[in-house]
DNA sequence: CCGGATGTTCACCT
DNA sequence: GAGGTGAACATCCG
């Protein structure tokens, strides 16, 4: 899904339903809302208000709904796996790499009627609608955190540095295509415990984030990444030479070079 | 039939 | 508390 890259596509694309009014909405069926207990009916208190502003932290996509005195609430969109965001039936991604190419509007899982419609498409199911979700649950956005930032979040850190990566908790917004594409820019082995970084490894790793995200933005999605085409068995890293291998770390799928990621 | 897939959450261990 | 593991969620694909 949509990790920090493609969110920012929905963010950047939902910018022109501002100023425009909740009609009505839908939540099919029941069980996309979170918390899991929370009922329907609350979204009820959002119709009629206005999309004021559009946001986004990590991977959550956050509407601000309110009036002429301001905003009054905030709905926060995540998109799980298979998540996509359409306005008005068109999307500004066509389909995601490891979803199915089918498409089927059985699978909008939410749809807000401003305007134009907005809808989450999700054949998964995996996503999900909050009411004034907890930002501060989340760590600081990946595109904001400098050198300092990332010291600190590894600094003691007993976990692998590819599990810190995706503990949205530490720093949010980057998955598991993200964290592979990112530790063999740096040079890291994803399993190295963060805390064994040094400081050159971490300013590494600061200096590599931001410019990455940003030209696999340019390129059209966190799929576009120099490390992807090199998942698959047999492949040659275009960095070393040396085999790419595939292992598991913090229970993700990895592909990593042994030859450079050190 | 089985395993795995851009994610999150929860239960259960150590 | 930190951190790892595995399951669950739902669905398609190789």
């Amino acid at each position: 899904m949509p990790e920090l890259i493609e969110v920012e596509y929905y963010r950047s694309a939902l910018v022109r339903v501002v100023g425009q009014r909740l009609r009505s909405m839908t939540v099919t069926p029941g069980d996309y809302v979170r918390p899991r207990a929370t009922p329907t009916s609350v979204f009820g208190a959002l119709l009629g208000l206005q999309l004021t502003d559009v946001r986004r932290h990590g991977k959550l996509l956050l509407l601000g709904l309110g009036d002429e005195g301001g905003m009054v609430s905030e709905v926060g969109l995540r998109f799980g796996m298979t998540g996509r965001l359409l306005i008005d039936g068109t999307g500004p991604i066509d389909y995601l790499e490891y979803s199915s190419r089918r498409d089927d509007p059985a699978w909008d899982r939410v749809v807000m009627n401003f305007d134009v419609p907005v809808a989450i498409r999700d054949q998964r199911r995996l996503g999900s609608i909050e009411l004034a979700p907890d930002v501060s649950a989340l760590g600081i956005d990946a595109l904001a955190l400098d050198d300092r930032g990332w010291s600190e979040i590894c600094r003691g850190r007993r976990k692998s540095t590819k599990a810190v990566l995706l503990d949205q908790s530490l720093v949010a917004g980057i998955g598991n295509l993200l964290a592979d594409e990112i530790l063999w820019r740096s040079c890291i082995d994803p399993a190295r415990p963060a805390r064994s970084l040094s400081t050159s490894e971490v300013t590494r790793l600061a200096t590599t984030v931001g410019p990455t995200i940003a030209e696999l933005m340019d390129r059209g999605g966190s799929h576009r990444g120099d490390s992807f085409a090199l998942r698959e068995c047999g492949a040659i890293c275009t960095h070393c030479g040396h085999a790419m291998e595939h292992t598991t770390v913090a229970t993700r799928s990895t592909w990593w070079c042994r030859g450079h990621q050190l």
